[in-house]
DNA sequence: ATTCAGTACCTTGTACGGCAAAGTACTAAA
DNA sequence: TTTAGTACTTTGCCGTACAAGGTACTGAAT
């Protein structure tokens, strides 16, 4: 806990991270490693052992399913893709980041 | 848990708590009560025992400072001020906010 | 054959934040 | 001197993310 900054940033990005996994398969399907690449990508950095629990613990909640698939330069692959449930989750997941970004928004121009 | 849209909003809600409240307390200084009403009113609704922990930490951290005012209804209130400190850590905070909101903003609209 | 490097998936233990729930204490009115 | 209202505080629990380490498959080099 020494750099303090990160601290922050790492607990502001809680809870958002299942958002952004949803998001990213919303898209289309991947594995892991596509995965972190894309949230790299995007500025929301995460590692392995943040993103592999979560995925396992989306797939039991029907969110996800995942299918094996071979791979020309190393072990297999599992490639995970979006369910209609999980749709539905990312739904209401938006709503309720919009309804937080509002909320924000209304504090940063102090209207109360 | 029963609930798991709540939990989510919880979720995501975690670690900008202290956000709010920074931001609340650089529009005019406040005590609990003021604060909460502030929030609810913005959409963000806290609960006490989430407040009074997070206001005593940010004031052993240097960002808030707090006089005793007397009170014709009840006992003494504690007003909260941020301080030029806290100010600093609201502009840091300003910018993770940005940069979090830029990256979902990315994995939203599929740019990767 | 065996080692090595690269890739991919998984698990354990820890730190931290938010909240429910309960407690303390001050004030004024009944 | 109770009672109701207000205000501040603390304890214990749960969920999340991460650091760190582990397992296992593949192909190339030795």
């Amino acid at each position: 806990m020494e750099n303090i900054t990160e601290n922050i940033r790492q607990q502001m990005r809680k809870g958002l991270i299942e958002y952004c996994i949803l998001l990213t398969l919303s898209k289309e399907e991947a594995y892991a490693s596509t995965i972190l690449d894309k949230l790299k990508n995007a500025g929301m950095t995460i590692v392995e052992g943040t993103l592999y629990p979560l995925l396992i613990r989306q797939k039991n909640q029907g969110l996800l399913t995942y299918r094996w698939e071979e791979s020309t330069q190393g072990p297999p692959r599992k490639y995970y893709a979006i369910t209609d449930k999980g749709r539905q989750q990312l739904d209401e997941m938006e709503n309720i980041w919009k309804e937080i970004t509002n909320s924000i928004n209304i504090l940063e121009n102090g209207k109360d």
